[in-house]
Parts: C-alpha cells; sequence; structure tokens
DNA sequence: AAGCCCAGCAACCGCAGCTCC
DNA sequence: GGGAGCTGCGGTTGCTGGGCT
C-alpha cells in the first residue's frame, strides 16, 4: 500500500488470509491462548508478522464475534458511545460484545455516517449541519479528547451542567430522540482525565464514578466479554496497574439512569 | 455481455502508550 | 530515569462483488 513493511522480515506473506493459515492460527491460540504476537508467527508455523496475526484473531477469528448485521439497538449505542468518545473504536467496540473496533470502525464510515448526515446530523460533531453544507465549515472533531488509556470518571449526578458540549440545541444524539424517548437526559458527563484519583479525594468524591462497561452489560469474569472490561480486574495483579489507569471505578447504574 | 463505478470489508501501516530491564 | 521492545489503536488503502450503463 505504498508505505515500507512493519516487519523488516521479508518472507512474510501480505493480503488475504487462507484457510490453511486461519487453521493454523486457531489451532495454536487453542493450544497455547492468545498473547506474545511477535514469537506466534514462527511458533505457528506462519509466515506473517505478529501484528498480521493478532489482527486476523481479534477481528474475524475469535469464537466470540458476532458476526451479521448491526441491530437498530446497535447503532443508536454506537451512535450515542461516538458523541461521548469520539473516534475511540476500540472503547465503543468494548460496550458491544462480539463487534470489534474494526468493524464498528468500518460500519461507521459506511452506514452511520450517512445515516445521520440523512438525519440533518454532522458525524463528526452530532451537532445538526450548518445550512451552508456539512463539510464547509471545518469544524474540529469532538472537543472531548479522551486518551485511549487515560482515566476518565463517568458520573451522573443531576442536574449540573455537563462540562460536555450535550445536545442542549435539540439536535445531538445523545439527547431525547425524535420520538420523545427519554434517551440520554441532561447528563452531566464528567469526564475528568488526569491521574487515577483514587487516592485522591476530590469534588467528585461523592460521586461515584460508573463504569460504561458494566452499564452496558460487561459483568466481569464469566461474561464471555470479561476481557473486554477490566474493571474488575484492576486491583487484582501488580501487572494489571496499567488496566486500572483504564476503566478502574465502576458502579451499576440504578433504574432509570442513562448514560 | 462487457465495462465501469462504487460500497463494503479485510488488511496494512505508523504511532502512541505501556512494560520491562 | 531512560531506553528498548511489544502491544494496541486509529487512519488509510486495496481488493472484491454487486449494481448500473
Amino acid at each position: 500500500m505504498g508505505r515500507s513493511p512493519c516487519c523488516e522480515k521479508e518472507h512474510t506473506n501480505k493480503g488475504a488470509w487462507t484457510k490453511e493459515e486461519d487453521q493454523r492460527l486457531i489451532a495454536y491460540i487453542r493450544a497455547n491462548g492468545e498473547g506474545c504476537w511477535r514469537s506466534l508467527p514462527k511458533s505457528a508455523g506462519l509466515l506473517r508478522c505478529g501484528k498480521s496475526c493478532r489482527l486476523r484473531w481479534m477481528n474475524y477469528l475469535r469464537p466470540d464475534l458476532k458476526r451479521g448485521n448491526f441491530t437498530d439497538d446497535e447503532d443508536e449505542l454506537i451512535i450515542r458511545l461516538h458523541g461521548i468518545l469520539g473516534n475511540k473504536w476500540s472503547l465503543i467496540a468494548g460496550q458491544l460484545p462480539g463487534r470489534t473496533d474494526n468493524e464498528i470502525k468500518n460500519y461507521w464510515n459506511t452506514h452511520i455516517k450517512r445515516k445521520l448526515l440523512s438525519r440533518g446530523m454532522d458525524p463528526h460533531t452530532h451537532r445538526p449541519l450548518a445550512p451552508d453544507g456539512p463539510s464547509s465549515r471545518q469544524e474540529p472533531p469532538r472537543p472531548i479528547s479522551v486518551p485511549a488509556r487515560a482515566m476518565f470518571a463517568l458520573t451522573t449526578k443531576q442536574p449540573a451542567p455537563a462540562p460536555v458540549e450535550s445536545s442542549d440545541d435539540g439536535g445531538g444524539s445523545s439527547g431525547a430522540t425524535s420520538t420523545g424517548e427519554p434517551r440520554c437526559p441532561d447528563l452531566n458527563l464528567d469526564l475528568s482525565v488526569g491521574p487515577p484519583a483514587a487516592d485522591t479525594p476530590t469534588s467528585h468524591s461523592q460521586q461515584q464514578p460508573v463504569c460504561l462497561c458494566y452499564h452496558l452489560g460487561f459483568r466481569g469474569a464469566g461474561d464471555a466479554t470479561a476481557t473486554a472490561c477490566s474493571c474488575r480486574q484492576a486491583d487484582s495483579s501488580a501487572s494489571a496497574q496499567s488496566q486500572a489507569a483504564g476503566f478502574r471505578y465502576f458502579r451499576p447504574l440504578e433504574e432509570g439512569q442513562y448514560i
């Protein structure tokens, strides 16, 4: 594709995977588990680079993947999460069991963008399109910039004004829908980005942060999708410190609460 | 029937962040 | 503290198949 290869290895296959390669990869991971992608190709007898193996497994071969069309509910969830998280496809994928970031990214670019445009919404800003067209004004992407592994706590305490650009103009995807359904009423998203707050009580100390994963169905071990959320694993091992820097805090939402 | 166009999907690449030493 | 190596993420590209002319 015009760029230099990511691997220095010259004798690696590229392009579409063959059935044989798939079978080898599946067999190897079944026997040895995931991890150590760099050495996996050699161990598995594959002429691929580790990144390629990982991608193939994550996006196509994993047994817990859900194939098939996205449902309307998934559509709406993706739109809502994109409004909150922006192009953090992996985070969004984490809320959709069986879906991959690549799949969601592709789906967004091919379907949902169009869907939002047909609704008169700007897919980047989740705001109503300007009268002079979507691309005529080069508005920066969503102002909420959440680093992939940045610590953020999400609170739902109301009715404080949301620091996030919520859909107060009536057009945001997180607001009430045209049907009047209270999808995300007056959300107070307190996305605090910074060092872990566990030992540093702040003004949020009385506002129990909420783990998106928890609310959206990831309940930890036992769940087929448990690996997508490490909230409950965070404290269990020192090696999970990096995970702890991610979704560390969680609290189930109460009935009637929305995100 | 043949060629063209385009949407959708799979895969690649560079980079950022994390861990280990 | 800093460098090296590895992993994961997001953007981009290229292939493929279906629809249209």
